[in-house]
DNA sequence: CAGTATCCCCTTAGATACTG
DNA sequence: CAGTATCTAAGGGGATACTG
C-alpha cells in the first residue's frame, strides 16, 4: 500500500461518514432510492428532526446527496444520492464486510478468554 | 451492493478508525513497522502523551495493534500492527484514494462557483 | 411537512503537572 | 521512558417546543 502518512487523505473520506446517523442515512437512500424527509425519519427510528436535518445538510454540502424542494403547501422535500455520492458505496460495502468479520473476531476472542479462566 | 440497513456493520468498522489520531497512528505503524512509544510521539507532531496512550489502548482493545512491554528500567514499550490488524489496511487505502479524489472534486466545485459569480 | 430555536448533557480532546 | 491525574473548552447529540 504505502500511504505517506503526511499526505494522508483518509481523514477526508472519514469525515463524510462520521456522524451518528450518516452511514445508515446513506444506506437507506442507496437501497430505497429517493425519499422525503418524513420517510427518512420513519426509516431511522430514534432520530430527531434536528439531527436528521443536520446530517442531511452536511452530506449535501459534500455533494453526496441532493436536496430537491417542491414549492408547494404543505412542503415537500426529496433527498437522493448524487452520482458522485455513489462512488463512496464500495467503501461502505467493504466496511460492512469487515465489520461483520470483526464482530466474529471479537466473539471468538471472548470465547477464548472465557475458556482460559474456566475450569 | 445491498446492505440491509438494519443489519449494518459499517459502524463497527468505523468505530475502529474514528478518533483524531487513529488513522495516522495505524499508517505510521504500517509503514514504519514496530515502534516505541516515544518514536510514535515524535512521528505524530502535536499529539499529547495522554491522547497517544488513549488511542493506542483503544486500538489494542480491538486487537488491531499489539503492545509489548520490556521489563527494564527505563521502561521500553513497543507497538506493532497485529496480523489481524493488517486486514483493515485495504480499507484505509481505499479511503485514502477516495479522499484524494474528493479533495479534487471539492476544488473543482469551488472553481465552478467562483466562475459563476464572476463577470 | 419540513424544518428552527433552546436548553442541556456527555464525550472528546487539549494543556499541564506529576510518577514508578 | 512511558505513562497517570486533573482541569477545562468545544462540539456532538438528545429532548422539547415552536413555525411558515
Amino acid at each position: 500500500m504505502e500511504i505517506e502518512p503526511k499526505l494522508c487523505k483518509v481523514e477526508d473520506a472519514l469525515g463524510i461518514l462520521v456522524g451518528k446517523w450518516k452511514p445508515i442515512i446513506l444506506l437507506n437512500l442507496m437501497k430505497e432510492g429517493t425519499q422525503r424527509f418524513s420517510e427518512l425519519q420513519r426509516n431511522l427510528p430514534g432520530i430527531t428532526q434536528k439531527m436528521l436535518t443536520k446530517q442531511l445538510r452536511e452530506l449535501e454540502d459534500e455533494d453526496i446527496i441532493k436536496r430537491v424542494v417542491y414549492p408547494q403547501v404543505p412542503p415537500k422535500v426529496e433527498y437522493s444520492i448524487t452520482e458522485y455520492g455513489k462512488t463512496i458505496e464500495p467503501i461502505l460495502a467493504d466496511m460492512h464486510e469487515w465489520g461483520m468479520k470483526h464482530t466474529q473476531h471479537k466473539q471468538q476472542k471472548a470465547q477464548r478468554e472465557v475458556k482460559s479462566v474456566s475450569f
